[in-house]
DNA sequence: CAGAATGACTTAAGCGCTTCAGAAAGTCCA
DNA sequence: TGGACTTTCTGAAGCGCTTAAGTCATTCTG
C-alpha cells in the first residue's frame, strides 16, 4: 500500500481511502490510484491486516457435530445453512467450516480459539460440547440451532416436540396401536440396537431428546405406555448404516404395523428394509419421517413426514447472526413450526 | 497478553512464547503465565492478530459453483470436502466457503480478494470465472478440482471421458442402438431442452464437456452418429428440477432403449420419470448413472454408474493444498480413475 | 579455572492496514 | 473582504501478536 501511496505521490491513508470510502477524495485522484495499483500487482489492501485494524473478520464460524460429509448427508444442513448464507451474505460474511472432532460431539475447543470468526454459530451439537465453553470463553457471539437455549446467546429452534406429537397422533387416528420408534442416535456410543425408555430419554442431542418425548407423551395418553413401544437407535447415520437397526425393528413380533423415523433419512432406510422383507409401504407398514427432506417427496412411496420450514429457520439464524454483529442485544429464543405433511407412506392399520 | 505479562511479571514475548513454544521457558513459569492468564479471562492469542504476524490464517478458501443448497445436494461435493477436510484438519486449516454468486459460475471477484485464506480450491467453477483471475491477482496459491489445469496451479481431476465411454461402452455391448443422453447443464442460461450436437460440447463446465465427449465418441465408434443421439439438458440442478427434461426425453419417437445420465442424480430422475410414465427400468430402459454418489446404491433398481473414488480425489486435493502450503512446487496434473459398476438399472436391449 | 556452551528470558522491529484529529486550500456569502 | 464552511488530503497512533537477535547468569569441559 505504502508503493502504491508512493507511485502516486500521496498518502498511505489516501489509497486506503480509495478502496474503503471513496467519498473521502476527488474521483479523479481515485482512478489514479486504482490505477498505479493495478500497474504495481497490488490486489487491494491485506485482508488480515484489514481485519485487525478493523476487528472484524468477515467470517462466520458453523460448529458442526460430526464431519463434513456426515453432516452434509443430511439435506437439512445444506438447506439451513445456505438460507443462512444468503441472508449474511451480502453483508460480506463467509462461512467457516468447523467439523466435530467425533468425539465430543463438536469441534476440538481449540479450533474454537483459533478460529478467525466473529461469530459462532452452533449446529445441534451435544449438551455440553466443549466448544460452546470454548465459544464463551473467547467471548464470541453465539447463535444456536436446534440446542437447548444458553445464556447470553441466541437460540433458533423448531416446535420439535410438537411436531413429533403430531406425527404420532396421525398413526393413532388411522387406528394403529403397535407402533414403533426408530431413533437418531441416542447414546454416546451409539450401539444400534434396542434402547430402554431411559436410554432414549436421555440423548445428548436436544432434538432426539423433543422428538422422543412428543412421540412417547402421545402414544401415552393414547393408551399405548412407553414399556409397550419399541424402541430402537440406529445403528449409522447413513441409510446404508441404518438398514441393520431397520431390519431388527422389524423382525420383532408382534411386527409394528407403524414406524415413527426420527429423520427422512432413517424412514428412507426403513422403508427399504420392509421392500427387501417383502412387506409393502403402507399396505403391511405405515412409516412417518421427520424433516421433509427433498427427497421425501419423489421416494417410493412419497413419504408422511413432519416438515420444518428449514429456509426459514436458517434465514431466522442469518438474521440473528447479523444482529448480534450489529450489535444489538440477545433476542428471546423463537421456535420455527413443524407441521404433519400427509403421503402415501401411511395408511389405517 | 500484556496484561497477562504484567500479571505474571514477565515480558509479552514470553507469554507469547507459553503459547507457542513452550521449550523456550520453564515449564513452571509457563504453568503460571497460563494461571494468570485464566484468572484474568485472556483465552489466548487473538487469531487475527497472529495471522498478520505469522502471515498465515490457517483457513483454505472453498471456491463453489452455486450456492450452498445446490452445491451440497450433490453428494459428490460433501464426500470430497469431507476427504480434503480430514487431510488438512490435523495441520489445522479449517475450510471457508464461498457460494457462487449464481452469474458468473463461481464466488464474485471481490469475495476472493477480502476472504481470509492462505490458498484457494476451485471446484468444478465454470471456465473463465472472475474468481479465478482474482486468485490468480492476488496471488494465492490455488488447487483446482474437475477443472482445466490452469497454469502455475495444481490440479486434481478424473478420468471423465474414460468413464463416460465406459458407460456408452456398457449400452452398445449390450445391443442398443437408441441411446439418449441427459445432460446437466450446458447452456449458460440452461433452459431444459434438446440441445444440439455444438450446445452440447460447448459447456462451461469441464467435466461436462468431457463426459459428453467420452459418451459421443465412443456411440460414434459404435456406428451411432452423434446426429442420432438425442441430447437434453436438465431444467433444474436438483432431482425435481430435472424431471420436467426426463418426461421431455422419454417424449420422444421412437423413445430411447437406454439413458447415459451425467450424474446419479440426473438418473434416479430419469427413473422417477420411467416409473410414472409406466416404463420398467431396465425392462423397458436401461439407465445409467455418473458419479456412484451413496443413494445410487440403495436406489430402485440400483443403479449402475460410473463410481469415482471421490475420498481419493478429496485426499488427494487436501495433499495438494499442504503441498503447495509448505511451498513445494507445484506438482503435475493428475488424474483419479473412474470405473463403470453394473447394478441392476441396466439390461439387454 | 578460563572459555565455551547452554538455558531462560527480554528487546524491539516489524506484520499491513484503519481512522481520528488536524492542516491546507478553496468556496461562499453578507 | 474576511470569517465560516467545505473539500481534500496527511500524520501518526494504534490493532495484538511473532520472532530474530541479544543479554545475562549458569553449567560444562578439558
Amino acid at each position: 500500500m505504502d508503493d502504491v501511496a508512493d507511485a502516486v505521490g500521496v498518502s498511505r491513508a489516501t489509497v486506503s481511502n480509495a478502496y474503503n470510502r471513496p467519498d473521502q477524495l476527488s474521483a479523479q485522484l481515485r482512478e489514479e490510484v486504482l490505477r498505479a495499483a493495478k500497474k504495481i500487482g497490488y490486489a487491494g489492501p491485506n485482508p488480515t491486516a484489514r481485519s485487525l485494524a478493523t476487528s472484524r473478520t468477515g467470517a462466520i464460524a458453523v460448529l458442526l457435530d460430526t464431519n463434513l460429509s456426515t453432516a452434509f448427508s443430511d439435506p437439512a444442513l445444506s438447506v439451513t445453512l445456505d438460507a443462512l448464507s444468503t441472508v449474511v451474505d451480502p453483508e460480506g460474511h463467509a462461512l467457516l467450516l468447523l467439523p466435530g472432532d467425533g468425539e465430543s460431539g463438536g469441534p476440538r475447543a481449540e479450533r474454537i480459539l483459533t478460529a478467525q470468526a466473529d461469530i459462532a454459530v452452533a449446529y445441534s451439537l451435544a449438551d455440553g460440547a466443549p466448544a460452546l465453553t470454548a465459544v464463551r470463553d473467547r467471548g464470541l457471539p453465539l447463535v444456536v440451532i436446534d440446542q437447548p437455549h444458553i445464556r447470553g446467546s441466541a437460540r433458533i429452534g423448531v416446535a420439535d416436540r410438537a411436531g413429533a406429537a403430531a406425527a404420532a397422533r396421525h398413526l393413532v387416528e388411522l387406528g394403529h396401536r403397535r407402533i414403533g420408534i426408530f431413533s437418531a442416535q441416542c447414546l454416546s456410543a451409539p450401539r444400534g440396537g434396542e434402547l430402554s425408555v431411559a436410554e432414549a430419554g436421555n440423548s445428548r442431542f436436544h432434538d432426539n431428546r423433543e422428538r422422543m418425548a412428543g412421540y412417547l407423551e402421545t402414544l401415552a395418553e393414547a393408551g399405548i405406555p412407553a414399556a409397550d413401544v419399541p424402541i430402537w437407535e440406529a445403528s449409522g447415520l447413513s441409510v446404508e448404516g441404518a438398514l441393520p437397526s431397520a431390519f431388527g425393528l422389524l423382525d420383532r413380533r408382534p411386527r409394528p404395523t407403524a414406524l415413527l423415523c426420527m429423520s427422512d433419512l432413517l424412514a428412507l432406510a426403513a422403508i427399504s428394509a420392509a421392500r427387501q422383507l417383502g412387506l409393502s409401504v403402507p399396505g403391511d407398514l405405515s412409516v412417518v419421517g421427520y424433516d421433509d427432506v427433498p427427497p421425501a417427496r419423489w421416494s417410493e412411496p412419497p413419504l408422511t413426514t413432519v416438515r420444518q420450514d428449514l429456509s426459514a429457520k436458517g434465514r431466522a439464524a442469518g438474521e440473528l447472526v447479523l444482529g448480534l454483529l450489529r450489535g444489538e442485544k440477545v433476542p428471546a429464543p423463537a421456535e420455527v413450526p413443524a407441521e404433519l405433511v400427509v403421503r402415501d407412506s401411511t395408511a389405517p392399520a
